[in-house]
DNA sequence: GTTGAAAGTGTTATATTATATCAATTAGTG
DNA sequence: CACTAATTGATATAATATAACACTTTCAAC
């Protein structure tokens, strides 16, 4: 995947990308405090770096950009701060492509779905009910109790298409 | 995981396991004679695994399995097999498990859905039309259009069920 | 049947993604 | 302060995956 246009991201819509960045961290900020988390130094700036990029970033892209500011250089280092960020809800893993992306709805309970671009790698994330869908339905029929679902759809963007 | 019981597979139901591996097998005969497809002794024991499995395999597990047998003992020969069979339909990858399985309906154009049992390990595929989803709706409003759609369910099946 | 091109196989080597464990530090609690 | 739990960073290694090469097999053209 070559650079992403950044005009292609969230949705494949154009926004004010700082100003999205700066309140998304204070969201999260707001977030860790109402649950006690701990919003350290390195899970901040990881959370950062993941909205500044606004696509899927991989784990040890994710390193070298801490490590480059000083934090710590093995991959550890990236793995639990991307733990920490999965784990509530900050941020999301796209199995299909063993890489993360913050989150686009963050505080709000969801079932995230992906659409990605294969041809520039931007990522939209979109609010479906995975409860509501058809898997959900056949999982409840046959006695299945579904406590996490990955939706991933891969293909072309509009920026992308002939 | 540990072991796998059998009566937990194919949609959490019992089968008779035997005939259903001879069968998909003569199944997968057929569809690649129709199609002038190479089905290799390594490709057709790498399906005899994975069906005889009926539950996800890694790409390592499986490449135990065909060395033991006398093929190849090297990654991409297993690779090379499960890239065969997910590219023509007789099997799929599971994303979340990065692991294979054979596939359920085979022939059948398909978008395959699976739910996974994180106590036992089955899978159970079910037949999802991926294009009639919410997922696939907001895609199209959005313009985005969508070429492969993943989507597999944890939880816990019927038999792991309290 | 021979030949040439394409596909398939197996190997070596290496890339990519991820985790277990331990020592040192930091934050939060009594 | 003292204690505990959580966090960090490093070492080491595991697990998953692919690139590239030599050799063989298949298949179609002749």
């Amino acid at each position: 995947m070559a650079d992403v246009n950044p005009q292609a991201l969230l949705g494949f819509a154009s926004h004010n990308h700082s100003a999205c960045v700066a309140e998304a961290l204070a969201q999260a900020e707001r977030v860790c405090q109402e649950h006690r988390l701990r919003f350290t130094d390195v899970r901040r700036r990881a959370l950062g770096i993941l909205l500044e990029n606004h696509s899927a970033l991989g784990a040890y892209e994710l390193l070298e950009r801490l490590d480059n500011e000083g934090f710590g250089s093995k991959p550890p280092v990236a793995y639990r701060a991307l733990a920490f960020l999965v784990k509530n809800g900050f941020a999301h893993r796209i199995e299909k492509l063993n890489a993360y992306v913050a989150c686009a709805h963050p505080g709000a309970q969801h079932d995230p779905a992906f659409l990605i671009c294969n041809d520039c790698g931007a990522i939209a994330e979109t609010p479906v009910s995975a409860s509501a869908g058809r898997l959900a339905q056949t999982a409840r029929q046959s006695g299945f109790q579904i406590s996490r679902t990955i939706m991933e759809a891969e293909g072309q963007c509009p920026q992308c298409r002939p």
